[in-house]
DNA sequence: CCATGCTCCGCAAACGTTTGCGGCTGCAAG
DNA sequence: CTTGCAGCCGCAAACGTTTGCGGAGCATGG
């Protein structure tokens, strides 16, 4: 254990006062320009590092804001962790990653954790059984952006993924080349994005003038296994739809395995589109259709909120307690086909 | 911005020294049980909830490691990074996740970074080039632990994959099966890993008595790209290997994809086998036989090592800065064959 | 020559804890 | 009744910064 290297040493070996040698480094003009170049040469050579901690309990303000999420296998949560995490540091801030499973336990003791590590943001996405803490946090003066999904108990900021219409723009994609068997593998119905993606779904059967079939529905956990099972389900019908909707990224290894252990081809014999843009589809042979649901413009809104309200001008947070939606994209590729009649 | 209840308005409130709050909620019997549990109440009364920077500035203990990885995507960093998370929360501490993008410059100012944070330790996966700065961390009495990859430069401990192992158990399954000609698709030469892998199947070619052939093997960047062009540079040849070996987890979409584009079939025309155990490979039809470096495995070592470490009974760091290997398992499904002749 | 103002710097207090040291109380032993 | 000894507790210093306030030096304008 060495002796680190305080500012008083390097105040000593420059002979001024402790309160000068912070401001020289500090370097916001409060020393003059000689000083604070022997200050900084100085503080280099003895290697001087600055104490975090004392710094900020000073000033109240560690650089440090949380990041929370379920896991780091959804593609969603992947490129959120990675994002925000550039975005932050390119701002002098530090990522405090916290997993939770998804689970309001240990959700909860990780909110009281970083509060008390006195992180001066959060970027969360909560499992909705916490928003008394995150109430509290916001309140408390520490700004919390969720993203993702949205806690339904209290209004915070919050960039969600345009869901409704996602799911709408890809049926409709698949009604326009003239299906009319539409199948739909999703997420659970409890999930604001399971339920959302439903409805999209459900609109433009809808306006398309087709009744909706709950048998051609199998709404599931975010797992393969969902996949496989909705797979056969469907496949298992008399009358057998003539295109498969993925709007639950997870599931879509277990329906591609599905389709293939029955020898069912994409797009000859059953088109498929998918949900989320992740390397995989569009490398796969055929490469598959997706709606891109925004992942990265998420984390980057997400990101710009928070850095935002971080700033020193301290906006009335509770003004700025609004939602914003980042728009879904198709991309076609080659595993969608006009229904042959 | 509240007024946060700090540990004199408990003191205050129970009419206690600031110095009794503190052992009294501390909890090691250093005051009476009665003021104990009184203490205990009113601080829960009252919210009050720690200070970590000034607690860690008393005390020279965040209670804060830094987790470095080049990204989030590649399989190992992510479940290094799920896995060595939760382990370090069981004992209490948090993770500060930083991602390199393997550029040494952004690793130096990480480095940097967490070492003003205090950080109490510190598991990397180092691109090689930072070695002095880590041993000066090491040196201040900051333990670090390198995982998957070594920084050849220093002495540190270290945990990393048997891939000379994990490369000839590959190799050497194909032999078995009768395999003669075996395309190898590995990273870059300037990696330890990737000479490592190529260094393994060349001990089981030579074990078989089969002279080796530069020109099956295609070394690139961990990119599906690099598996695209080796596949087909390798496809092209007038002796066209009957086995690949992709031992380069990133490459696989792209030999993947090269196959397809050829309508070469696995595992009837050409048999694969893949490096690192992801879902997608268990989940493909023909499920892919892979060889798995152990990734989680990995991870808990290195979490293991670093706590154990962390622990009061400071063990002198220099003797312990030895290399782990955790062993490769070859995981045998459906995508080889016995070749034909 | 004095008043005024500006620039640069030092003093000391604070941020919220932990912890060594010593003092008080009460009880048992001599 | 004195002494000794625990058991509890308070005092104050420390951890390494930042920052308001005031003082010294110097030049400028009248």
């Amino acid at each position: 254990m060495q002796t680190t290297v305080t500012l008083r040493d390097v105040a000593r070996a420059a002979k001024v006062s402790v309160s000068t040698a912070s401001r020289a480094l500090a370097g916001g003009g409060l020393t003059s320009r000689a000083t604070e170049n022997r200050l900084q040469r100085i503080a280099a050579e003895l290697g001087y590092r600055p104490n975090t901690l004392a710094r900020g309990l000073k000033t109240r303000s560690t650089r440090l804001v949380g990041l929370v999420v379920h896991n780091l296998t959804n593609a969603s949560f992947r490129v959120l962790a990675e994002v925000v995490q550039r975005r932050l540091r390119a701002e002098g801030y530090q990522a405090l990653l916290c997993i939770t499973a998804d689970d309001p336990e240990q959700e909860a003791a990780t909110i009281e954790t970083l509060a008390d590590q006195r992180v001066d943001g959060l970027i969360i996405c909560p499992t909705g059984r916490n928003g008394a803490l995150l109430a509290a946090l916001e309140a408390s003066g520490t700004p919390v952006t969720c993203v993702v999904r949205r806690d339904e108990s209290v209004e915070l900021e919050t960039v969600l993924a345009a869901d409704p219409e996602g799911a709408y723009a890809g049926t409709r994609h698949l009604l326009d080349l003239g299906h009319r068997r539409i199948g739909l593998v999703v997420g659970r119905q409890e999930t604001t994005s399971g339920r959302e993606r439903l409805s999209g779904y459900r609109r433009a059967l809808e306006e398309a003038g087709i009744a909706f079939d709950p048998s051609l529905v199998h709404a599931g956990r975010y797992e393969p296994e969902t996949g496989l099972s909705g797979c056969r389900q469907l496949l298992d019908r008399d009358n057998r739809p003539t295109a498969l909707f993925v709007a639950n990224h997870e599931s879509s290894l277990g329906v591609l395995r599905g389709l293939a252990e029955r020898d069912i081809a994409v797009p000859d014999d059953i088109s498929l589109l998918c949900y989320e843009d992740v390397p995989g589809f569009a490398w796969q042979r055929p490469a598959i259709s997706v709606v891109d649901s925004g992942a990265n413009a998420m984390a980057e809104l997400a990101a710009d909120r928070l850095l935002q309200r971080l700033r020193p001008n301290a906006a009335p947070h509770v003004a700025t307690a609004r939602e914003y939606r980042i728009g879904a994209r198709l991309i076609q590729r080659q595993s969608c086909r006009p229904v042959a009649h």
